[in-house]
DNA sequence: CACCGTGCCTGAACTTTGTTAAGCTGTCAA
DNA sequence: TTGACAGCTTAACAAAGTTCAGGCACGGTG
């Protein structure tokens, strides 16, 4: 049964379980049982339920402060924040409901806020002033979360209600008036070039802070 | 004991409840203690919790998509999505965890979808095509999702642990490095001055796309 | 007026889940 | 050999969601 559970292996196999089943489905019985122990088992590595959910928590940002650390400075702040945001969304796709489980603050780890500080940096150093940057990557941040939880939220309904994301019963299931909302549902395209083009408007705007 | 506990009723109490105590403290127990009746009473009107909580959400949504059609066309695209972040923010700032929990495209409710429908009139009417505002308004939305989650996330983190939050405290906190994130923190302001220079930010890359 | 159905609620109970208490088993040091 | 400790087990409890049978009050019908 491979025996020796450590709190690594509790975390790692919780987010696999976390990514098959769901949220509703990370139980603590159900995660013993994956690692072939009782459920008591597991108290004696992790305080409770919280720690472990804060323990995931961290475990992803740390992942996500790794990826964005490995970005190597490109051409100029725009590609970097581009980059930042592209590496940010996919490490919130990487889990179900990533993005609503782990954004926010809530872990109790310095160094994931201190992995902001290469990008002041690299934003001052390109010319905006310290205020600027700051509010430049909070939002940068926040548009990614809120992008991707929409995102996740829709590919959930999908699969409980595939039939409303098909255009045509979509559009009989909004009945009548709502014309452009019909109108931009045929021709709204997938994930990746909708978070382009938006990522662009809000680089875009940035790019106005500078003179 | 004021009877004639009906659907609506208790969803008021129960986003009552959800204010006061929090998300964990909502049980149908407590709920249905503080609307004078016994728990499986709520059974008679609702399916099962799930459905209170979609109830709660869809309440909610209402709110927001009235308060969003009551905002009068004012001087130009700009103030409206200005004025739209606004009241999505604020209504989101009513219900604590409100952006957590109630964002997404959850509700099963073809109103909700259809409320946005003239912000796409407006858009176009001011010159954007119908794929451009379809970005605009899904972009803000984002941005304020995003925004407040991580809003309402600091303040229920200052109520568990006030002193992280004192920038003396939180310096020490974050040890050695990361000058630049103790520097923002020291001029980081309230949050409605936050909220508006970001916003400007997202308008001003809109205001990109118009020519 | 008696009757009966139906709407709304109570009381007890079942299930699942988080959590704790107490005890077994091995390994390793003295 | 013995003791101590880490790491697990089994048994059990409390709180939560949920179900079920029944009861009380009404309104309409005979």
């Amino acid at each position: 049964m491979a025996k020796g559970i450590t709190r690594e292996r509790i975390v790692a196999v919780a987010l696999e379980l976390l990514n098959e089943k769901g949220m509703d489905a990370l139980t603590v019985r159900a995660l013993a049982s994956r690692l072939g122990v009782g459920a008591p088992a597991l108290y004696w590595h992790v305080r409770n339920k919280q720690e472990l959910l804060d323990e995931m928590s961290t475990f992803v940002m740390r992942r996500v402060i790794h990826a964005l650390a490995e970005i190597a400075p490109g051409a100029g702040w725009r590609d970097d924040m581009a980059a930042y945001a592209r590496v940010l969304r996919s490490e919130y796709l990487l889990h179900r409901d990533g993005a609503r489980i782990f954004s926010g603050t809530r872990f109790s780890d310095p160094e994931v806020v201190k992995a902001k500080d290469p990008w002041l940096g690299r934003l001052t150093a390109a010319g905006f002033s310290l205020a600027e940057a700051d509010d430049a990557v909070d939002l940068v941040t926040a548009f990614v979360v809120g992008f991707v939880i929409e995102e996740q939220e829709r590919s959930q309904s999908a699969g409980a209600d595939p039939d409303r994301y098909s255009l045509a019963e979509r559009d009989a299931w909004l009945g009548e008036g709502a014309d452009l909302v019909k109108a931009a549902g045929h021709l709204r395209d997938d994930g990746d070039r909708r978070f382009e083009r938006q990522l662009g408007v809000v680089l875009d705007g940035l790019a106005a802070r500078l003179r």
